[in-house]
RNA sequence: GGCGGGUUGGCGGAGAGGUUACGCAGCGGAUUGCAAAUCCGUGUAGACCGGUUCGAUUCCGGUACCCGCCUCCA
C-alpha cells in the first residue's frame, strides 16, 4: 500500500496519513456557501481535495473513502439576493425566493465543477437539512457550560475551553483580544465568544427553537454535519487557509467541546490562496472572475484544472494567460498522443508516489512529461497498448485525459468547419505541393511563398516534405479567408 | 500590533545534505529552396548574512523583501 504523507496545519509537520478505518476513510471539506456563482478562487480546492479523493480511492479502494462537502445555504447574502427579487415583484414567499436562490446556485456549482472534471462528493448535505442537529448541539454546548445564552443569541465562550481554543491557527485568546479586531458586543462575557445561534427577524428564514425563531451562526453547521455523517472522529478536513481562523478554530470548539471523546478531524489541510496576475482574487479589489466566465470564454474546463495542478497547494497561485496557453498546448498533444488509450491501464507508480507526497501535483505532472515525451520518440508501432493505457490512467489520477467525450470534446472544437473545409484543403495542398516541385526546377519560389503565406494568414499550419504537403488548421483557423484564396 | 507562509535559472515550478528535476521560451545542430513540424544537443539557479558539516540551494539562527490571516471570503 502506497503510504501518503500530508502536511497538517494543526501540527504544521508532513505526516504519514495512517486513517482511522482503513474501511471508511472520511474527508470533509468546506464546500460554498451557495449566494452565487462560484469564482476561480472557489475552484481551488474542489479541484485540490477532488486529486486527493482520487488518491484515496486509489490507494484504499473506491469504495473505501467518504467524501463529505457541504453547501452553506443560509447566509445574508442569499437573502439579500431574494428580497430584492421579491422587491423587484419576483412571485413567492421571501422563504420560496430564497430556496429558488440556493437551489440555482447549487445547480450552477455542480455544472461548472463538473466541467472541471471533479467527481461528485459521497454526500453533500445543505445546511437547512441539518437545522435540528445544530439545535441539539447547541443546546448540548450549553449544557456543558461552553455556550451561554444573551439577548436572543447563542455564544460559544472561549474562556471556557481556553487550553484548546487558537491552537490550530496558533493564535492565543490575549494575542487575538490584543489585536482588537472583534465585534464588540455588550451581551458578549469574551470579546471572542462567537454566535452559535442568532435571533430572525420576520423579514429573515428562521426556525423554531429553545431560544425563540432563529438562524445558526456560520460555524455549527460544519461541526453538526460533520458529526452526523462522519462520526466524532475523523481523518482529513479541508479548506482555504482563509478559513482556518476563525471558522475551523470555532468548529474545532464546538466539536471538541461537544464530543469531548471524538478527535474531531485528525488531519488539517489547507489550500493556499489563488491569485490573478499576482494579486490575490476578491471581492474588494474587484479582480475576480467565475469559473462559468472562464468556460464561456472558451477555455476547457480541463485546461482550467490543469493550471490549478500546476502550483502545489500549500503555495499562493498565480493564474495568468500564458499558464493558460501553456496547460492547453500540452493537454492538446497529450489528447491526441493517447486517442487510442482504453480504460484499465495501471498508474504509473511514480506518479502515484508523487501525489502521495503531500499532493505534490507539479511533480507527477513532471512524471507525466517523461513518459509522454519516451513515448513520443518511439515509432507508433513500437507503443504497446499497455504503456499508452498506463499513461492514460496516471494522468486520469490528476483527473485529466478523461472520457473524450466530454471532458476532451473540446480538443475537436471545431472539427465540423475543419471537415467542410477538408476538400478545398485538399485541393490547396495538392496546388502547393506542384507549385514547389515547379519552383525547385525554376528556382524562383515566389509563388510557393505567396500561397503559402496567405494559407498560414487563414490560421493554417503548413508542413511540407519530400513526400507532399500537409494543411493542418489551427485553432484560430479562419474558413472565410480560405474560401477567399480560390 | 499579533499569527502564519514564501523568496529557486529568461518565465513557470519540484525534489533531494553530495549525482540531469520537469515544462515553456532561448541557443547550437540535423532536416528544409526558405520555413513549419519533428529529432539531437544545450542551462552549476537557489534573496542576503552567519552557523552546523568533509560538503548546503537543501538543516539551524538572523536580516531584507513579498504575501496571507486577524472583518464576509476557498
Amino acid at each position: 500500500m502506497t503510504p501518503i504523507r500530508l502536511t497538517n496545519s494543526m501540527t504544521r509537520k508532513k505526516e504519514l496519513f495512517e486513517p482511522l478505518d482503513r474501511q471508511n476513510v472520511r474527508m470533509y471539506l468546506c464546500g460554498p456557501t451557495v449566494y452565487d456563482r462560484a469564482h476561480l478562487g472557489n475552484a481551488r480546492p474542489v479541484v485540490v481535495f477532488d486529486v486527493l479523493f482520487r488518491l484515496l480511492r486509489h490507494v484504499y479502494g473506491a469504495d473505501h473513502v467518504t467524501y463529505v462537502r457541504n453547501f452553506t445555504d443560509v447566509d445574508d447574502r442569499i437573502n439579500a439576493t431574494a428580497l430584492a427579487r421579491k422587491e423587484a415583484g419576483a412571485e413567492g414567499t421571501l422563504e420560496e425566493l430564497i430556496h429558488a436562490r440556493s437551489d440555482e446556485t447549487i445547480r450552477w456549482y455542480h455544472e461548472d465543477m463538473g466541467a472541471l472534471g471533479a467527481l461528485p462528493p459521497t454526500h453533500e448535505p445543505r445546511a437547512t437539512e441539518y437545522i435540528p442537529q445544530m439545535v441539539a448541539m447547541i443546546a448540548d454546548l450549553i449544557d456543558k457550560d461552553h455556550a451561554y445564552e444573551a439577548e436572543g443569541h447563542v455564544l460559544f465562550a472561549v474562556d471556557s475551553w481556553r487550553e484548546g481554543y487558537g491552537k490550530l491557527s496558533g493564535r492565543s485568546v490575549e494575542d487575538m483580544i490584543a489585536g482588537a479586531r472583534v465585534e464588540v458586543a455588550p451581551y458578549k462575557r469574551n470579546p471572542m465568544d462567537f454566535v452559535l445561534w442568532k435571533p430572525s427577524d420576520a423579514e429573515l428564514p428562521g426556525w423554531e427553537s429553545p431560544w425563540g425563531r432563529g438562524r445558526p451562526g456560520w460555524h455549527i453547521e460544519c461541526s453538526a454535519m460533520a458529526h452526523e455523517l462522519l462520526g466524532e472522529s475523523f481523518d482529513i478536513h479541508g479548506g482555504g487557509s482563509d478559513l482556518m481562523f476563525p471558522h475551523h478554530e470555532n468548529e474545532i470548539a464546538q466539536s471538541c467541546c461537544a464530543y469531548p471523546h471524538g478527535s474531531f478531524a485528525k488531519v488539517w489541510l489547507h489550500n493556499e490562496m489563488l491569485m490573478v496576475e499576482g494579486r490575490k482574487m476578491s471581492k474588494s479589489l474587484g479582480n475576480f472572475f467565475t469559473v462559468r466566465d472562464l468556460l464561456d470564454q472558451g477555455v476547457p474546463g480541463e485546461v482550467i484544472r490543469f493550471v490549478l495542478l500546476g502550483t502545489h497547494y500549500r503555495k499562493p497561485m498565480d493564474w495568468t494567460e500564458k499558464k493558460r496557453e501553456e496547460a492547453e498546448a500540452t493537454l492538446r498533444k497529450w489528447r491526441e498522443l493517447t486517442a487510442s488509450a482504453q480504460a484499465g491501464g495501471t498508474p504509473n507508480p511514480r506518479v502515484v508516489s508523487a501525489l502521495a507526497d503531500d499532493l505534490n501535483t507539479w511533480g507527477a505532472i513532471s512524471v507525466l512529461h517523461e513518459i509522454a515525451g519516451a513515448i513520443e520518440r518511439k515509432q507508433r508501432s513500437d507503443v504497446s497498448q499497455a504503456e499508452m493505457d498506463d499513461f492514460a490512467a496516471s494522468a486520469q489520477l490528476l483527473g485529466v485525459l478523461e472520457d473524450n467525450s466530454t471532458m476532451g470534446a473540446w480538443v475537436s472544437d471545431g472539427a465540423v468547419e475543419r471537415l467542410a473545409a477538408q476538400p478545398l484543403l485538399d485541393a490547396f495542398a495538392t496546388r502547393l505541393f506542384q507549385l514547389r516541385l515547379a519552383a525547385i526546377e525554376s528556382k524562383d519560389f515566389t509563388a510557393v511563398d505567396s500561397l503559402k503565406a496567405a494559407l498560414t494568414d487563414a490560421g493554417i499550419e503548413v508542413r511540407i516534405s519530400k513526400e507532399g504537403v500537409e494543411l493542418l488548421p489551427s485553432t484560430d483557423f479562419d474558413p472565410a479567408k480560405l474560401e477567399a484564396l480560390k
